[in-house]
DNA sequence: AGTATGACATAGC
DNA sequence: AGCTATGCCATAC
């Protein structure tokens, strides 16, 4: 019997894809990307989609569930994430973390 | 080849 | 309220 595929076939290209189709000046969450790929676990597996994310995918608009990158966003490091998300009129809050509220996508 | 780790999140205590 | 433990896919050694 066939244990029930519980996983897509192309994981990291579905999370790429859904990456892709962040609009300008906008961010989103780990969670969320999973969720929309079909499942709220691949959180951890969407950090590292971007890890290997190819440059299409704006992987500097994925921040954590905290609005802040991770350590390791790119051999840059996180002043160039910040950098990027202003340069496209991403509000940052006081404690330098991004206002979610204000440009988490998709909007609740 | 199998083990361990990694760009997170959620649930339980 | 904050900390611990678990789950997931892929890559590295």
């Amino acid at each position: 019997m066939e244990q029930h595929k519980r996983k897509q076939p192309h994981t990291f290209e579905a999370i790429w894809q859904l990456a892709r189709q962040i609009p300008f000046g906008r961010v989103t969450t780990y969670g969320r990307l999973a969720r929309l790929a079909g499942d709220p676990r691949l959180s951890r597996v969407v950090g590292y989609a971007m890890h290997g994310a190819p440059p299409d995918v704006p992987c500097h608009r994925v921040v954590n569930r905290q609005g802040e990158l991770s350590d390791a966003f790119s051999p840059l490091g996180k002043a160039t994430h910040r950098a990027l998300l202003e340069a496209e009129g991403v509000p940052f809050l006081p404690d330098g973390r991004v206002d979610l509220k204000a440009v988490l996508w998709p909007r609740p």
